[in-house]
DNA sequence: CCTGTTATAGACTTTAGGAATCCATAATAA
DNA sequence: TTATTATGGATTCCTAAAGTCTATAACAGG
């Protein structure tokens, strides 16, 4: 079980885009360049961002990716779920139905973590990082 | 993101040891049956538990597994960590040292996932299902 | 000491999904 | 109109999970 290798480029590009100056949008190919990934590839979590309303694109000349919402507004969990969905981690073969102990226990401990992860928000760490 | 199938086997397995008589261990052929898998492919799952010192296994006739330790002492977090491995969700391309405050938000996410787990044994739901 | 029973191990095949590339198309600023 | 940029689909590549097969080791009972 782990995070796909997607998670991880959008979790880097959002906290660049935090970092850009929030005037100018920023394309595509900077940002590949800035992680090391094709921008091909690159894009397509980009507009999975895009389409969860983290941020917003523009095409054309001097477009590009800039925030949607304002960066205490954005939380982890907003940018895993946007790349990695919002299914369950545990999947049983025959559902037998919802009073199920063990989806019970599973799916408690799953909501533990995403309460963590949406109460950090990507201001949190931006500041951190500027302080250095 | 999913927890592998053999999870799941591994989990139902337990508890039908858990609810099983202690004197008697249950083999894998009887086990397979009642989870509806292949005997060789459970056994792979099984023989994790072991080596994980969850269950201890007897070979020969009137041989199969039994729990090593009480109920109340074996925990969810457990048995997954015998099946899944107790490797991190996130694993980044270069690893920039334990500063990195990326790793650190979803390292302490996994660590609230990982307590409840911990905290839930597998005694706690085998009664309620008793109960019924 | 045999024999049937059971767990363990390794090699192997199949399947599914992630990772990545390529190319075609739409939108838009200059 | 043109250069620039995002979007979309099709396609390939690769790895790990899922599952099978077969051989071997351990052991209880007679
Ligand atoms: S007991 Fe729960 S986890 Fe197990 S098969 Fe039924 S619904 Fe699924
Ligand atoms: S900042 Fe953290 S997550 Fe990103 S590459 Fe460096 S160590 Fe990895």
């Amino acid at each position: 079980m782990k995070y796909s290798q997607a998670t991880d480029y959008a979790l880097h590009a959002m906290l660049y885009l935090v970092t850009a100056a929030p005037d100018k949008p920023v394309g595509v190919q900077l940002l590949a360049e800035k992680l090391g990934v094709s921008q091909t590839y690159l894009s397509k979590m980009m507009t999975k961002l895009v389409k969860a309303g983290l941020i917003q694109s523009a095409t054309g000349a001097n477009g590009g990716y800039r925030l949607r919402r304002k960066q205490e507004d954005i939380s982890f969990l907003d940018i895993i779920h946007a790349i990695e969905g919002t299914a369950s981690l545990f999947e049983c073969s025959m559902d037998h139905g919802s009073e199920c102990l063990i989806q019970q226990v599973v799916m408690e401990s799953e909501r533990q973590m995403e309460q963590y992860l949406g109460n950090k928000k990507i201001a949190d760490v931006a500041k951190l990082m500027q302080a250095k």
